[in-house]
DNA sequence: CTTGACCTTGAAGTTAGGTTTAGGGTTTAG
DNA sequence: CTAAACCCTAAACCTAACTTCAAGGTCAAG
């Protein structure tokens, strides 16, 4: 069983930075860890998973501020509860409503990307003509043209 | 038919504010657009196109360097095909990455708001405890605990 | 008992993405 | 003709999220 770790250790099996992990000690997203007779920093498992979890809500977007309010709604335990579901609850909002735009996003990048694919698989069975006459990329010319038409 | 627009009608329409389209104009995003005989910007419904876009973009996450770079693939257009094509693909691929990681994290998220809407509507049938003898928020202690489950 | 790889803190520096300010021209209504 | 409401540029400023630096303490190996 593992007591502890210092802090290169930790930053090897979470793959951040050194500094990153005092930087967001600093600003409250991790609790101050235990600390050996000469002041070294020593981790549990728990400031791991915290760490885990930092770096999955920033994938998704949230700020630090935002992953600190969420973090502290699991330790201020006893805090009142309708406050912390409404919160919790708008939170959930945004990650629906970024997901939604994120959704669309692809869709518009995916119907871009086949046509690119069927223009190259068509005309371009010939041995890669990269330019080929000046048109065979031209099909991006319709790139704007497209985000018009589906808004008009 | 609308010839132009200076810029804070543009800026109304998408919703932007002049400082930042300028900006973008200076980055690169923007084409430079037509001008005045007094040096004022006049904008087509291009621009305001290429910024609804820009603003898609952004809310998926890409930066504005990754967002010019696509929107060069459109201008460019005379360009190497296999190489927008490839570009593309990997655009695609980082959004649907996200994505993924998005939805994981919003499960997460219903999980624990779920939970707490349970605890919610059992016990605080009464009107509205709040505090509720010290233990009704206490599922909250729960959540790094789940997390260190999820992940051992 | 020193060398190298750790660790500490505090403070300065960096990048992205804007926003604000200063100083000045233009256009239109009264 | 002047005041309000626009427009221009260049440059300074701002916040978030880090990163780097300076100056120094700790500790195991040789």
């Amino acid at each position: 069983m593992k007591q502890g770790r210092f802090i290169s250790e930790l930053s090897r099996q979470v793959d951040t930075p050194v500094a990153t992990i005092r930087y967001y000690e600093r600003l409250g997203l991790l609790d101050p860890p235990e600390r050996t007779q000469s002041q070294y920093r020593l981790y549990s498992k728990e400031a791991e998973e915290r760490l885990l979890f930092i770096q999955q809500a920033k994938k998704f977007g949230l700020s630090l501020e935002e992953i600190k309010q969420i973090l502290e709604l699991s330790t201020k335990s006893i805090a009142p509860c309708r406050q912390v579901k409404t919160m919790l609850k708008q939170h959930l909002d945004n990650v629906e409503r970024r997901i939604q735009e994120m959704l669309e996003f692809r869709q518009e990048l995916t119907n871009r990307y086949m046509q690119l694919d069927d223009l190259l698989s068509d005309s371009s069975t010939a041995p890669d003509p990269a330019v080929h006459n000046g048109k065979i990329c031209s099909f991006i010319e319709r790139f704007i043209e497209q985000e018009t038409d589906r808004k008009a």
